[in-house]
Parts: C-alpha cells; sequence; structure tokens
DNA sequence: AATGTGACATACC
DNA sequence: TGGTATGCCACAT
C-alpha cells in the first residue's frame, strides 16, 4: 500500500531490521537471516547488505553478525580487524582465534525468536 | 543492458 | 579432514 513509511523492500532493510533487533550479547549468522527472510539461498546478499550498512547512518551490529561457523570474517571490513572482535567481547561474547566460543549457545535465530 | 562482485553456504574430491 | 569449486541472488559499476 503506501510506500510513504516504507524506505523499500530492499533486502537491505529487511536485513538491516533484523540485524538491529538482535539481544545483545548474542549473536547470529546470515544464512539464519537469509533463512528468516525466505531467501536463504542469499546467504551472500545479507553479507553484502553488511558492507552497505558502511554508508547508513544507522547503527548496524554487524559484529553480532558471522559466518555459520562462528568465525569473524568479515572482521576484516571494520575500522580495523579487532573491532569485532573488540566489540563482541565487551558485549560478553568470548571470542577465541577469532572463532565465538559456544556459538550455538548465544547464536540467536530471529525465525524462533520472532 | 550486461558483466562483475561478494561480510555465505553447500557439494565435491 | 580440509581445500577447491560452484551456486546463489541482489547490488555496484
Amino acid at each position: 500500500m503506501n510506500d510513504f513509511f516504507t524506505p523499500k523492500e530492499d533486502f537491505f532493510e529487511q536485513v538491516f531490521a533484523v540485524v538491529k533487533l538482535i539481544p545483545k550479547g548474542r549473536v547470529t549468522t546470515y544464512g539464519a537471516i537469509a533463512e528468516y527472510l525466505v531467501a536463504k539461498k542469499s546467504a551472500r546478499v545479507v553479507g553484502y547488505a553488511m558492507n552497505a550498512s558502511h554508508s547508513l547512518l544507522d547503527k548496524i551490529p554487524a559484529h553480532r553478525v558471522v559466518n555459520r561457523n562462528g568465525l569473524l570474517t568479515g572482521k576484516m571490513h571494520f575500522a580495523t580487524p579487532d573491532t569485532m572482535q573488540n566489540l563482541l567481547e565487551m558485549e560478553g561474547v568470548v571470542v577465541e582465534n577469532n572463532q565465538i566460543v559456544d556459538f550455538k549457545k548465544i547464536l540467536w535465530l530471529p525465525i524462533e525468536e520472532l
């Protein structure tokens, strides 16, 4: 209907919306978001959205989004490679060797929580 | 309009 | 058991 308040149904907006809903101290995966958006095939696009988050004024906790292995693959895209891990640890997430400890425990799945 | 790219995921060897 | 290859789909150029 009205697209006045609808920024666009771009995949990005949906991805950002979910990422911003990630509770502090929790993490999620690209595949989980993509799956929540019924586009699990487009997991790459989810990551691509994160790349675009740099241009947005919205604060996207991209550091809470990791790959399926719980590995901080996107750390290199932050200001510094240490930024991502630092932010996670600051929120209580234990990261070791660029990998999240007890990843499955703190994994937050929007498809289940929402 | 077409080609290239990528912060993933899965399959195969 | 781990690296290589391909698929995937939306955005950028």
